[in-house]
DNA sequence: TTGTATGCGTTATCAA
DNA sequence: TTGATAACGCATACAA
């Protein structure tokens, strides 16, 4: 690897002093047309390229952002970091990517290295932290966006992206009561999951609201994968053969339940309607292809990055920003 | 956000010169036990953190790679980058994590913002950049490892990280062979695709090798999703109908090839066996699930990162590493 | 329009 | 064991 020449062997090379051939490079002014264009066409002949470490130092500005998620592996994720990609490649900015894998030591080692790094923002996903701790790390950020993670005292510099998962439970268990469905299930998610509680919350709300009574043996908890839908939705069928209508916390775990439904020799949507969350890929991958709760997470993303800038440039308006998920009626519903 | 305090913040109210504290700091000899442990405590307390952007400009050392793949969102790639990610957090490495979207602008951009963040290292998964272009930009790194391309003229400094597609593709067609099958159809990939290329060379190869002669009607060029897959399966079987067997280009493709083969009233793997490739966690939702080939991409994405430190540390013994594909055998072959 | 001095926060080097 | 000074590569502020 070849050693990259710098300002001063620029400057040295053009017989001017360093500062011209940093005007020069920097578009700024105080430099004449001529002169500029003869140190740029030197500096590319020489194969300048400013170091950006010497140039963050200076300006205190290092055109990067850390974007903290538990695993870059989960499509959820995976669409929302391209979201904040896409957006940050247009602002020329950086970012650092981290997994936590859900463990709160990693998510601590992540904060400490990426304050290190003197990033200006902060995109953390789904943290893990409790309150206080979180509000004080942040605190060490110019400008952060939470995902997935609410926040009790709103703080100047932090913006909130949720998405309405009670909503989007409510819409769906609508749904199922529109269409005549009046014994809906609930595969619920892990129990140390936000989004879990939030669609609990709006499972009972609906219920309520139609006014069926809540019964607790139609809910049961999963691990959020395939197999897991698969047991709960064994158990589950075992336990209420009557059940009509499954409300699933994720596609996969719909998945897992449509095959146990069928399995066992019904039909769906037949006789079981199933609805998901979080509208995969897989989702019209399968047959039947799968109803469930769709919301754009590049567009999330996108909105996170665009977000995080606006509060780096002096502030944006908004402070929790709401993300309304939309029923997609496909066939399993 | 608060100012941070600086070495010489701590030194100050330590009552100590600026380099007494960065002994301590890091841990270097040259300060009393007690002495440090004092400072210690006072930067603990005082919130100091190093600044790495000083840090790195003073030593050349950045603790950061970076990383290039077409779109993070590809299960392939993730994978990849989740497991270079898991031994970048081992190694206390930072990872620049940027998409190029197949474009050769963009990765053109991305390595020029790379290589002026002064990255120890760089990743990059699938090039679409010339041959020799690449090895002059590559060059610029102190450390590069390729995945997916290989290299005309061995670099000293860069590695090249390859799946066997040819012996993949002929495992999968004598695994046919072996079952009786004589009819043995390829959708193929894009044009473009590096690894369609070699997946082709061990289709023919593998016929050649069993005596069957090469039929270009058995061949379909296809999108590397489900609809190409079902498009391609659907002009190949209405063209050629005595199929029995499909080797489809990628997993997504070999699904939209079941789909259609059902669709048309032919049992999969009865009438015509499938066998995909990437072994995605799609293989094992779908029905029937998908005999497919298997490589381990969380493996190669670490073994990347750790070739990556050797060769950043002055050296790693290899130069082309070659990851050989297995053949999973489920329910469509 | 051009150049000089100074500082960003740290480490390396040499002196005490 | 400690400390002063000079880098690292660039930008800001001010002078010419």
């Amino acid at each position: 690897m070849k050693k990259r020449p710098t300002l001063a062997d620029v400057a040295k090379a053009a017989n001017v002093s360093l500062m011209t051939v940093s005007r020069a490079i920097n578009s700024k002014p105080g430099v004449s047309e001529d002169l500029r264009q003869s140190i740029l066409m030197l500096a590319e002949e020489m194969g300048y390229q400013p170091n950006q470490i010497a140039r963050s130092l200076a300006t205190h500005h290092t055109a990067a952002v850390g974007l903290i998620v538990p695993d870059n592996t989960n499509p959820f994720f995976a669409q929302i970091a391209r979201g904040v990609e896409d957006t940050a490649y247009k602002e020329e900015f950086s970012i650092f990517l981290v997994n936590t894998v859900e463990d709160p030591i990693r998510e601590r080692a992540a904060l400490d290295s990426l304050s290190q790094k003197n990033v200006e923002g902060l995109i953390l996903c789904s943290s893990r932290l409790p309150d206080d701790e979180l509000e004080d790390r942040i605190s060490h950020f110019p400008a952060a966006v939470l995902i997935n993670r609410e926040l009790k005292t709103p703080l100047s510099h932090a913006i909130t992206i949720n998405v309405n998962d009670q909503g989007g439970a409510k819409s769906a268990i609508n749904y199922f009561i529109n269409h005549g469905r009046n014994l809906i299930a609930y595969l619920d998610g892990p129990a140390n999951s936000l989004s879990a509680k939030r669609r609990m919350e709006g499972y009972k709300a609906a219920l309520q609201e139609a006014g069926i009574s809540f019964d607790p043996q139609l809910v049961e908890c999963c691990a959020p994968d395939t197999d897991g839908g698969r047991i709960a939705a064994a158990a589950l069928l075992a336990r209420r053969p009557d059940v009509n209508a499954i409300y699933a916390f994720n596609d996969l775990v719909a998945i897992g339940a449509v095959q146990i439904v069928e399995e066992i020799g019904k039909e769906v949507p037949g006789d079981i309607a199933v609805i998901g969350v979080d509208d995969t890929p897989l989702s019209t991958v399968i047959r039947p292809e799968l109803t469930t709760l769709h919301v754009n997470l590049r567009y999330i993303g996108r909105l996170a990055m665009r977000t995080l800038m606006d509060t780096i440039e002096g502030g944006s308006s908004s402070t929790a920003i709401r993300i309304e998920p939309e029923l997609v009626v496909r066939d399993s519903a």
